[in-house]
DNA sequence: GTCCGACCATACGCTACCGTACGCCACCAT
DNA sequence: ATGGTGGCGTACGGTAGCGTATGGTCGGAC
């Protein structure tokens, strides 16, 4: 019998404590992702912690491709469109980081990126990730009849406006944000020179 | 005769704190703004911060709102234009942000955002600002023409933009980022339904 | 049964901070 | 000159966090 099936308790391993870290990230940044609080909060001491990972260090280098392996997949499943979908497909994934839906990822996505501007390591991690962020997109737009330039501008636009979105404090500014937020969508997808000019989606 | 004429070590004021530890909010975000790393900097002890402040909290709080002053300050000179160069203006702020020109600026408004994802008290001071700065965006839109909606989003856009794209590590997405950064600007500020139509800056 | 190794607890030294208490000194007014 | 005060240094207690050393426990292989 396997043993995750009865105990409540299993021994850790160590993508238990990277998940946990990952939680803490989000929370608290990378300043807060310490030894003894992540300790603590898996209920053990960090004499268990010294047993999976060399150091903090350790840690951080494992959250950090654990994060960016999640991103990918999730990257190239949402760009991912039936032929003709495909504009909808750049709809939908606006939507998907602009709204307060994914809150808890983006957390941890402007976390990461936090920590990307003070430690080369992670940044090239980022590029990474942005690397294949923008390129899945820009397939996108080009599949939309887009052409190659304007395809690349587009895109970056979209990913700067949805992590910048998030950076900002907008309530007081405009009642109606999610009209803001649509007619936005509307400048990033849509251009002049796609064939079909289908409505967004409601 | 004023005694800062003639000695090198002239005794610190609150603003000569709050002025270093931008510096290093700016280097090291939130998290590094320590009470005894700022003193060595200063050349002093502590001795000297906790006459000035009351705690660090203190100090904090002096930072927040000495940059607010600064930002809106920037803010309504930036956004001010002749009659008849409000889009230029709108193209200048865009460039003035989105280059690395104004790094250490970009880098300070960084920090500060992630710091109110986690302060409801900086968040207060950043909702400002950007309420501040949208409105001010927003006039120029409208002396261009543009109606309002429009104008709302276009400047949201705007700023959501410029915040976002520093975040990014974009370069080994396109060699030719200068390219996508005009025609981005193109994007955000050029509307159809601007009466003038003159050409972007070169 | 016993032995081994995975997993964890405990205890320790060390450093970086925070905040406080208090002493020192230069300078200014009287 | 002298007392007061602004500005700073020094010293201290306390906490949080890193990393190490070492010991305990429990399950499985034999």
């Amino acid at each position: 019998m396997e043993k995750e099936a009865l105990k409540q308790r299993v021994q850790l391993d160590r993508e238990a404590w990277v998940q946990s870290a990952i939680e803490v990230l989000a929370e608290e940044g990378v300043a807060g992702l310490r030894v003894e609080v992540l300790a603590k909060r898996l209920k053990v001491t960090k004499g268990s912690f010294y047993w999976h990972f060399q150091d903090r260090r350790d840690l951080l280098l494992a959250v950090l491709h654990y994060w960016k392996e999640g991103r990918i997949r999730d990257i190239v499943k949402q760009t991912r469109a039936q032929p003709g979908e495909e504009l909808a497909q750049i709809y939908h994934v606006i939507d998907v980081y602009s709204t307060t839906r994914s809150r808890r990822g983006m957390m941890i996505e402007l976390a990461v990126r936090d920590w990307a501007r003070r430690d080369p390591e992670c940044a090239a991690i980022v590029a990474e990730v942005d690397d294949t962020r923008l390129r899945c997109a820009r397939e996108l737009f080009l599949a939309c009849g887009v052409p190659m330039e304007e395809a690349s501008s587009r895109c970056m636009l979209l990913y700067a406006y949805v992590f910048g979105l998030s950076l900002m404090v907008y309530d007081r500014f405009d009642s109606d944000t999610a009209r803001i937020k649509r007619d936005i969508a509307e400048l990033i997808a849509r251009s002049a020179a796609m064939k079909s000019q289908a409505p967004p989606p409601a």
